[in-house]
DNA sequence: TTATCTGCAAAGCCTTTGCGCAGAT
DNA sequence: ATCTGCGCAAAGGCTTTGCAGATAA
């Protein structure tokens, strides 16, 4: 794991069992092509498209599978979600450059002003072909009351 | 609007009535409604949060309704996703910290390594009791193809 | 052998859509 | 008077859940 994008190496895929087996997962071979799948596909798929793949190797997959086994994936640590903010629409009515800190229990969202976070800067240069529109940080954690939630357990 | 979260000012609402007039809105009193109750709400609520807090003003109000207003309100620009992720659960296989490239045109989401940019820094202290857990900075744009397609138009 | 997982299908959110009446321009 | 928006209800995506048979431990 936490390994960049691409087809994973065997060492990776030991890594995968050892965790799977630490977290007491059987070890499915549906299980690990989707694992393969989403290491192998760049651009962060949603699991129509993990579903798409894997059904190349296994036709007979379900898409209920899939989403278990993301969900298991996510619960273990094996994966992250891209955006944990998915699954309702959120608004803001502050048009102005700001920042995001968002809970990560109750997923609730404070704005954090442009100039409390000194600017980020690139040090590399953009994919060719790449306009930029505006940039958003996000500091995920948790606030204060689901904190203190987390620490009683 | 561009406005910091909080009931609007008069100057704002006027503002917020030029910009619908000049959109070819009509200025209805649930329009206004749902809006200021955005910007009242901290926290960036979730449409069923706003229908909740609107229905105490105008109890018939339909959550349709409000579900219309905000889709009208992002395309003119009044209101912003706080991410335009969600909708779909997105994966990622890489647990090292990293950042996101994500195309607003066809949503798909690039890698940008940890050391493609300037870490962010702090300016001021978190809100008392926030616990930080990870920093992901997303820079929002037009892929390559997405941004050739919307110049032939 | 026992516990877990798969595939299927049904159910559950969240959100969008279509339509006839009401309201804004 | 005309055009746009509202409320209602039905439909549409995405995701989760329950269950019986299959597979891993």
């Amino acid at each position: 794991m936490a390994t960049a994008a691409g087809q994973p190496s065997e060492v990776e895929l030991q890594a995968f069992r050892d965790r799977c087996r630490a977290a007491g997962l059987a070890l499915t071979h549906q299980r690990e092509v989707i694992y393969r799948a989403v290491c192998a596909m760049r651009n962060h798929p949603a699991p129509e498209a993990i579903y798409e793949r894997v059904k190349a190797e296994i036709p007979s997959i379900s898409l209920g599978t899939v989403y278990k086994n993301l969900k298991t994936f996510l619960d273990t640590g094996l994966l992250r979600e891209v955006s944990p903010m998915h699954g309702s629409l959120r608004v803001d009515a502050n048009t102005m450059e700001h920042h995001h800190l968002i809970c990560t229990g109750c997923r609730s969202v404070f704005d954090l002003g442009a100039d409390d976070l000194e600017p980020a800067r690139l040090r590399s240069p953009l994919p060719e072909g790449f306009v930029l529109q505006r940039c958003a940080v996000e500091l995920y954690g948790l606030c204060a009351s689901c904190a203190a939630q987390s620490d009683q357990s």
